[in-house]
DNA sequence: CGAAGTGATGTCATGATCTGTCATGGGTTC
DNA sequence: GAACCCATGACAGATCATGACATCACTTCG
């Protein structure tokens, strides 16, 4: 039997996803998480480098997910088509998590310094998105142009589905099919008075 | 005579920023801003919400702009050209301050929670802007789309235009005019192998 | 002209965040 | 079974941030 339970991690993130979201963000001391997690706040931080990031560490693990979408269709491909294959397959892994990511938005929208540090997080993907892009194949202008377009658009779907609390709302990658499309004309097409 | 100097804030601003790029954000204390400042910590605090705030107070100066840029053509106006307005009135307003922009980027840029701030603030504005281009007379969905592309748009010309330290580096406003026109072909132009 | 008020600042106290350092003691290795 | 590993605890300390109250040049008003 080990000293210590071996998932210290996981209960720290677990603790402090529920102390957030009912006391508030703000209002959640580490002392309070350790302590609901049955550790001392020194192993928080040695878990997480600071307050802020046990809502963000395991974003992570849904980069490899674009990036090999993105090196794997064999021949030429045109730019939408391939942006749209790696979209709708980064949403379709996050669509059972639906409920825990609500929550932990709801948390992050309470906050402007976590909202940044999500936004800081989705740039950075969007940055090796566009190294991807380029490494396939693509100009480095076109490729950055790319992936900024087709983050802003994920982003927007994103929040929507997010925001969508019943239980038949419309799955994250079918929202990002459907604006696909609205793109490609809307620069043209749209006028108002 | 006041009884203090009454420039404290922008004292304890022009001293943040000089110690911030001489020794690094992260190494540089409340207290030594203030003691440069000619003021205790707890002005800073009076003056600034936190130790970040110090470099992004300013911006929202800029907001204004771009709001009244989107307010005031008259008639009917296509979506792409009342866009490309507003960000280039935007930029032509930020063109002045290059030096002073890039040491501050360059501060942002060593900090993952100050990018974030950075994007946090322009994600606010893009809200604005979807707004006020709804209030124009777009529909809402076009109206947000039209503000996540264009930021996405501006964001990828700024961070070019502070990389640039040439004294005859492009204008701001002339790297949005054009970049807007490649927004328009690259989706469906754009092919790689 | 003097009393009362104003407001930016200082001073002090306190709590929260984050880091460095060393000690502890089950598990593992040889 | 001796030596080592290593996640955690324990403690000290620096920095960040906020609340409460005092100070005093300047302003207002009678």
């Amino acid at each position: 039997m080990p000293r210590w339970p071996a998932d210290s991690r996981e209960r720290l993130a677990t603790a402090a996803l529920d102390l957030f979201s009912e006391h508030g963000y703000g209002a959640v001391t580490i002392d309070q998480i350790a302590d609901r997690a049955g550790v001392t706040a020194r192993t928080f931080f040695r878990q997480f480098q600071d307050k802020e990031e046990v809502l963000f560490a395991d974003d992570d693990l849904l980069l490899p997910i674009l990036l090999e979408t993105i090196a794997e269709p064999s021949g030429p491909i045109e730019a939408g088509t391939l942006m749209e294959r790696a979209l709708v397959a980064l949403a379709d892994r996050m669509q059972p998590a639906h409920e825990a990511l609500r929550r932990r938005q709801a948390v992050i929208d309470t906050d402007v310094a976590l909202s940044g540090r999500e936004l800081a997080k989705q740039a950075r993907w969007e940055g090796t998105i566009a190294t991807a892009l380029t490494e396939r194949g693509f100009r480095a202008d076109d490729a950055s142009l790319l992936a900024a377009i087709g983050f802003a658009l994920f982003r927007r779907e994103l929040h929507a589905w997010l925001a969508d609390a019943s239980p038949d709302a419309a799955p994250l990658a079918d929202r990002v099919r459907a604006a696909l499309p609205s793109l490609r004309t809307i620069l043209d097409a749209t006028t108002a008075n």
